[in-house]
This record gives C-alpha cells, sequence and structure tokens, in this order.
DNA sequence: CATGAATGAGAATTCATTCAT
DNA sequence: AATGAATGAATTCTCATTCAT
C-alpha cells in the first residue's frame, strides 16, 4: 500500500472512531459534521471526501464494527472453515451468542450503537473483511454450518432471522437497562429458547 | 365537555393525524414543526400550546397508537376482566397477536411507526384510555391475565419482554419487506415459537 | 391598510434598497444574503420571508424598477389615456426614449441594472402598479397608442421589440462608457434610426 | 510544435470544450472548476496550469468562438483582404450578417453563449487566429472594408455598434425563443433597418 | 508538468422559539 | 386562546486554491 493510501486510511480510521465517540456521547443528531471533524482533526471538508453525509457515515460504521463483532465472536469460538461439523450445531450457536452477549456487556455504546441500527438487508450483506485480504460472508459462512452440521431445516434463513431478532431485541434492553431482568437471567432463559427454536424447525 | 374544550380537542387531534402523516411520508427527522403546524391548518405558535416539542409530540403518539392498537385488538380477542379465565393462556395471546399482526399488515404506517419507537420502558408504561374515561394499564391487565390462569410462571415480566421482543422484531421485517418470508409463512413458526416461550418458563 | 401589512411593506422595501446598492456596488455575485439583511436591518431568516433566494430579488427588483423607469416617463410625457392620440406616434416614442435616455443618464445605476437583465419576456408582462392600486400594462398602453394613432402596422410586437433591443443596446454601451460616441452624439442618430424602423412597418 | 507543446494544446482545448458544455448545460454560475477539470479529464491542479480562473477561462473562451464565427461568416461570403470592393457595402454586410444568423440558428449553445457575454469593449479587441498563425483583428478589417468601399461615414464606429446592438439584441430573443417573431420574419425587416442605419450615416 | 488530497473560509438555508398583536 | 412575523443560532455543504508527491 503507497504511503498515501495509508494516510488515508488513516483519515477515513480517524473520522470513524471520532464519530462514534460522539454518537455515543452525543447522540447522532446533535452531533455536527464539525464536531466530527474537530474531533477527528481534519478539516470539515475532508469529511465529504470520505462520506456523502453523517448518515453515510453512520451506516457504514454499523457495517464495519457489526462486521468485527460477529467475526471476532466466530473466530474466538473455534469455529472456521474446518471445524464446523465439531460442535452439535445448537451449541455451535448458544456459544457464539455467548460470547457476543459477553462483549456487549463490557462495551454497551458497541451494543447500543449496533443494535439500534442494523437491519435484516444490512445483517444479510455483511461481510467481514479479513486481515489477509479476504472477504468472508457472514451469512454464507452460516449456511456452510448449517450444511456441516449433516442436519436439515425448514427454513433457514427464517431461523437465523427469528433468532437475531430475539438475540437482538432481548439483549438491548437487558444491558443497558438491566430490566426487565439482569443478562445472568436472561442467558438460560434466551439459550433454551433458541434451542427450542433451532429444533422447531428441524426437519426429522 | 364544554365548547371550547372541544375545539381544543380538536385542534389536539389534528396536530396528531398532521404529524403522524408527515412522519410517515417524510421522517420524523425531515419534518418541522412548521410543517405539522401547516399540514393541521393551524398557526405555528399554537403547536407550543399543545406539546413542548416535536418529541414530546411523537412520544404522546406513540403512546396513543400503540395503546389503541393493543386495546382493539384485546377487545376483539374478547378478553377482558370477565373471561380471563376462558382459554388456555397460549390461546388468549396467541390470538391477540394474530389480530395485532393482521392488522399491522393492512396497515403498515403504524407498524413502521410503532415499531421504530417502542421501548420496554414505554411499554411498561402504556395505558389505554377508554370511552368510559377509564384508564386501564396494559401491563396490570397482562398480570391480571396471568393470574386468572391459574398457573405459575417463572418471571412473567420476562416472559412478556421477551414475547413483545420476539414477534416486535420479527413482524416489522417480515410485514414490510415481506423478507426472509411472508406473514404467513412466519406465523405458524412465531406462534410455536410463543407457546415454546410460555411453556419453557412455567412452574409445574 | 393594516399596521402589520404597512410594516411588512417596509421590510420589503428596506431589502429591495439594500440589495440595490450592494448589487451595485459589489455586483450580484459577491453580494451574499447575510450582506444584504445586514444593510437592511433586518435578520438574516426574515430575507427568506420575503424572497425565495437572491436571484428572486433580482427579478422582482427589476421588474419593479422597469416599471417605475417607464411609468414616469410614459406620466412625464404627458401620454395617458386620453391623450394618445394627440402627438405623431413617432414623436411621442422618441419622447418617451428621451426622457428615459436622460433619466439613465443620471443613473447610471439604475441602467446598468436594469439593462442587463431586462428580458422580451419580462418587458412584455411588466405592470406598472399605479399609487391608486390600479395595474397598468405598459405592454397594453403601447398598443392603445398603437390604435389611438389610427395608423397601421404590420407587425406592432416586432417593431415595439427591434426599439426595445436598439434601444437599450445602445444606451447601455454609450452612457456607461461614452464608447464609442457620447450620448448627445448618439441621440440623433438613433431618433432617425426609431423613425425609419416605425416607417419601414407601416402598412401604407 | 513539439510533442510536449501539443499536448499542451490538448489540455488546452479539452478544458475550453468541457467548459464550453458545461456553461451550457448547467450555467456558468453553477460550473465549478472541478466539473470542468473532471469532464475535460484533468486534474483540478492542472486546470491552474493553463487558466487564471473560470471567469479567465470563460473571456478567452468567448473571444475564441465569437472570433471563429465572424472569421467563419467572412471567408463564406468570400470577402477577404482582395474582394472589399466587389460588392456594395449594403450588401456585403447583410450577407455576413445573414451567415451569421443561419449559423446561430444551427447551434443556439454558440449563441447563446456568445450573446450573454459579448460587450463592445470585447469586440473591438476581438482578434481572429488563423491558421498560417498570423493575427486578423476584425475591427481593422471592418474600416479596411469601409476604405475599400471608396464612400464616406460620419461615424463608422458608431455605424458598427449600432448595426451590431440591433443584430445581437434582435437574434438572441428570436432565435432562442421565437418571439415575437420568427427568424425568418425578423431577417427582411431587419436587413431593411440595416441599410436605413448604413444610409443615414452615409456623408453624401 | 501533472496530480488530487487537504484545506477552511464562507455561502445558503433551516427552524425552533418568542412575542406583539 | 390564537396568530404568524421576526429572529439568529446552528448546520450543512461547496469550492477555489494550495502543495506535497
Amino acid at each position: 500500500m503507497s504511503k498515501l493510501d495509508e494516510k488515508k486510511k488513516k483519515k477515513r480510521e480517524a473520522l470513524f472512531t471520532a464519530a462514534f465517540n460522539l454518537f455515543n456521547t452525543k447522540g447522532i443528531r446533535q452531533t455536527s459534521i464539525s464536531d466530527i471533524a474537530h474531533e477527528a482533526d481534519v478539516a470539515k471538508g475532508t469529511f465529504y471526501l470520505y462520506f456523502k453525509d453523517k448518515f453515510d457515515l453512520r451506516d457504514k460504521l454499523i457495517a464495519a464494527k457489526a462486521s468485527q463483532v460477529l467475526m471476532q465472536a466466530t473466530r474466538e469460538v473455534g469455529i472456521d472453515h474446518d471445524h464446523l461439523n465439531m460442535y452439535p450445531l445448537e451449541d455451535a450457536i448458544v456459544q457464539i451468542v455467548d460470547v457476543i452477549l459477553d462483549r456487549m456487556e463490557r462495551e454497551p455504546d458497541l451494543l447500543r450503537f449496533i443494535t439500534k441500527n442494523l437491519s435484516w438487508g444490512a445483517f444479510r450483506q455483511m461481510s467481514i473483511e479479513d486481515e489477509k485480504a479476504e472477504e468472508i460472508d457472514f451469512y454464507e459462512g452460516y449456511h456452510r454450518m448449517i450444511d456441516a452440521s449433516g442436519r436439515r431445516f425448514d427454513n433457514p434463513d427464517l431461523m437465523l432471522f427469528m433468532l437475531v431478532e430475539l438475540v437482538g431485541g432481548c439483549c438491548y434492553q437487558v444491558i443497558l437497562y438491566e430490566k426487565p431482568v439482569t443478562l445472568e437471567e436472561l442467558k438460560p432463559r434466551l439459550y433454551e429458547s433458541i434451542r427450542d427454536i433451532i429444533a422447531n424447525q428441524e426437519i426429522s
């Protein structure tokens, strides 16, 4: 990568970081582009070289953050290309969710930011940029996981969708406000429900 | 009610309607107080006689709309004060959800508006203004329903919460975009999961 | 007129005057809306209550100024409703032009401003707002003048058009730069050409 | 011409063409230097190697276009150095105007661009760059034409000026909007007026 | 010569809110 | 209670120009 390209990447990164911090502290609406540029130590005009407007930045930021969370969780659980068939599917999914929830608990800003804004459409197209410059499509990875499990499901897309909505919806409230229960109280119920949803949709 | 009070109620109503329409067509962010006042055929200054600002109006609008949906669904299913113990709890809840989903399918604007903005906190405090001018608290109604069923649950609040998140999250995507499945395809799976969640949390 | 309407008229007038001065001293391009508002002693936002943008103001200003010049010239020559048939047509037109040229010489800013921007379309629709609140259409006045003369012309519109272009084009250069001749040198030639154009188009 | 000089000329030409197109489609005000550079497939910085700013380019563009039109018309009519005394002066001028008007009718963009921007000052200094690298001054050419005609005029400059204003003013409106008449309807009247103006100013 | 990333001044515009009528 | 003209702070966004590569 040329020196110039590196510099550009750094600027982009600086804008991302600045925006993420400001969005979390002041809220998106109250954050002006001036604020972001100032925080990132670049000129106002520079912002527009990288993003169309505040919402363009937000969308790209969400995708980047969410991808990164999924990638890291998947890595940590050690489910990659070769080991997909090592765990029962339920255990793998529950473990991934568990890692994600724990991370979200540690980084509530991240949670607040991602959950408020993540949609199924974005989710499906979300791709993870690996250091080795290969892109991994999370959605594709999920399907490979299903295949590797050797089991058959009615509609794997619907299944993933319901899992995402249930987990996403619940963890937001619970982690941020501990209402109506704490995360530790939620987990067993949630994991049972995950297993139920999976069991429910398996074609025996 | 005096004539003057009626007039005031009409203005309030007009502002509500105008705001709802504009929020749906242009989005909340792009809707100014000027717009709302103009659409409602009221002077800009008048807005401030009824609401503190745009967000005050929005909050009150959400509460009103959501309450109205719940009330109507509960009514339609015929589960009110006296008949709470007539159905098995699962059937009652599924039926209410079913009525709500059908209505949301017919009124996607309503769905978009409520789902985008409803939070657990708002939900808990949501009260329904009845014609007979008595306020019914939905949350309280839910608890009465549980009691009347004669069954015992680990944590009814958590149960309601998980149900709301699952249903809310799923129906938004599915009704508005028919992705990843259509509403009719979702329903059986969703209702099974509702029953699972309830069954899961019952203390035997 | 109510007090409020009077106040509004004054603001509009103040903006007109401020803009006219600034356009003449700094040029339109270099004049910002801020400048105009400041010069007119109103808030920036107030500008937008009266005009869509700088160019809207400019267009309205041109029409107002041009109307006013024509009206005053016509008045001064004493050709109004009742006396249209008192002079030979040529003399009437030459006299009007003469009055206008003299005024333009005294007010080169006005000339600069009007000539640069006046178009045939604007001219045709230009109407003069009289003190007595009746609107007089200059174009219509011209036609009445022709009718009253008792003479017939091939195409009165074309005739007016050519006169306007010739007079307008010449006087701009000559008055402002005295190039290639002075106004006094131009006049006899110009008036001869006016008479020629009229004679040329008469149907004998 | 060296290869490098050719390359430079090409860039200059590309910038000219790009600017002309953009000025016509978007208007000068709405055209940025960025736009021009982009359209010309040249880096933004390169623009400044050829022109001081947008208005410098515009001025040079007008001069180039107007010169080219005059040169071509003069050529086509066959009035050059040696044949100036072949036609009666009036016929020569009317013929040149006729060729120009026909061209303008075919290229309204050119008309719009030139007329909007041409001034008497620019006109006087306008010079035509010939293929043979000699510059011909149009204004000088006009005077040679007068001399060659063997006739004497009161003020040839004033005469040219009035002709230019009359023709320029009329053809803009008429060609672009066909208002108040079509070009074909205008022509006979216009040519008569041209002859009148010339006749008027001859010293017998 | 050519590039195009970076700059930051400055223009346009919006809009919540106030207040005299 | 209702109005809507006026305000001016705040924000977005553009763009001519520079300069290191």
